[in-house]
DNA sequence: GAGGCGTGGTC
DNA sequence: TGACCAAGCCT
């Protein structure tokens, strides 16, 4: 701690930025009030998430859930449906554990950071940032915005996970959320945010355009570009991935429930890997029997695509089949047939929704 | 502390 | 087109 400014300059830069965000901020719609309910689900929607993308499935969820006793008594297949374009699946699941426990204890959502985080799915960051943005509890919110923004701003070495890293960081949020008296920590928390997301950003910082460039230690260096470290990553591994379209008479599609979690509870298409030295049809066919139990022969080659999961490149090759046996009507456990326009009600992730672009709704 | 978990958008 | 990303959490 001795290595660090004294307070003034901390007071400066929080003034600085604070002035700079009143003026300056996105008007977002979970920004129009403090309501503890919108924000949280804010901040779940945008972990790991773009604002532009949470956007829409963020109106459409306050909407139908405009409270934690909403989605306490909604069943998991309809908020994982609401949920289905914004991915990581356990975060909706953790929500609606975490309304469901609020309901059953009659408690409302509790105001302090300790007793939020206690909660499924709220971590260090979203409880900081609901306590302060909801309830004016003034602590520092630390997200990845926040990281980069001080690792810059005061050159810190490292990267996200690295103890030194975390502890500095952690170190300079807490000294800057008590400078000035700690005002308004929920609009600090967000204009610190706000910077790293639309000008202090991780590629091509604008730094021009900076409130506080003049108080940037990398900056002076030159080295902005290069905070903070990326931590390093596995390169991606490909994969071949055959899937079957099989309708009924109806022209409803052959969907399954998939088992093993943390996927479980969404729906996909029977399909199976192969290796790329492979026939894809031989390779479905087998596949459709070990894991679906089904026997199906494939009729018709669709529009290939690539669809990529983590580091997992898919190469997806995709068939109308035919369902030799069982009947229709003996499908195994998870499987059902829905029709196309009901997809958008059952929960599924994106790939099973590209597969199915271009089909219609009749045989 | 590393690894797993999605998606849609950029460059 | 492929790599990298975007307001984390959990194990």
């Amino acid at each position: 701690m001795s290595d660090l400014p004294p307070a003034s300059p901390f007071r400066l830069l929080r003034r600085t930025l604070l002035a700079w965000f009143r003026k300056n901020q996105r008007p977002l719609p979970f920004r129009e009030s403090p309501d503890a309910w919108r924000v949280w689900v804010s901040e779940v929607m945008l972990q790991q998430t773009r604002v532009e993308a949470m956007l829409p499935r963020y109106r459409a969820f306050v909407t139908r859930f405009p409270n934690p006793g909403s989605l306490a008594g909604a069943d998991e297949d309809e908020v994982l449906a609401a949920w289905a374009g914004l991915g990581y699946y356990g975060r909706a699941r953790a929500l609606h554990r975490a309304a469901r426990q609020l309901a059953a204890a009659g408690r409302a959502i509790p105001p302090d950071a300790a007793s939020l985080r206690k909660l499924p799915g709220v971590g260090d960051y979203t409880a900081a940032a609901i306590a302060s943005i909801a309830f004016g509890v003034p602590v520092a919110a630390v997200d990845g915005n926040v990281r980069r923004v001080l690792s810059r701003l005061f050159l810190v070495e490292g990267y996200r996970g690295r103890a030194s890293f975390e502890g500095r960081i952690r170190e300079l949020a807490d000294r800057l959320m008590e400078a000035d008296d700690a005002r308004d920590p929920g609009a600090w928390n967000q204009a610190l945010m706000e910077l790293g997301a639309t000008v202090c950003t991780p590629s091509a910082p604008r730094c021009a355009n900076c409130p506080v460039r003049e108080f940037c230690w990398a900056r002076v260096a030159g080295r902005q570009a290069e905070l903070p470290q990326r931590r390093p990553r596995p390169s991606a591994v490909s994969v071949c991935l055959a899937m079957a379209v099989v309708r009924d008479q109806e022209g409803r599609i052959l969907v399954f429930r998939r088992g093993e979690s943390p996927m479980r509870g969404l729906y996909e298409l029977p399909c199976g890997e192969y290796r790329s030295d492979e026939s894809a049809e031989e390779a479905l066919v087998r596949e459709a029997i070990s894991r679906y139990g089904i026997h199906v022969k494939p009729a018709r080659e669709l529009a290939g695509f690539r669809h990529t999961v983590m580091n997992r490149r898919i190469s997806v090759a995709p068939f109308e089949a035919d369902l030799v046996e069982p009947a229709p009507g003996a499908i195994g456990p998870g499987g059902r047939f829905v029709h196309p326009r009901d997809l958008d009600r059952i929960p599924a992730g994106s790939m099973l929704r590209k597969a199915l672009q271009g089909v219609g709704s009749t045989p």
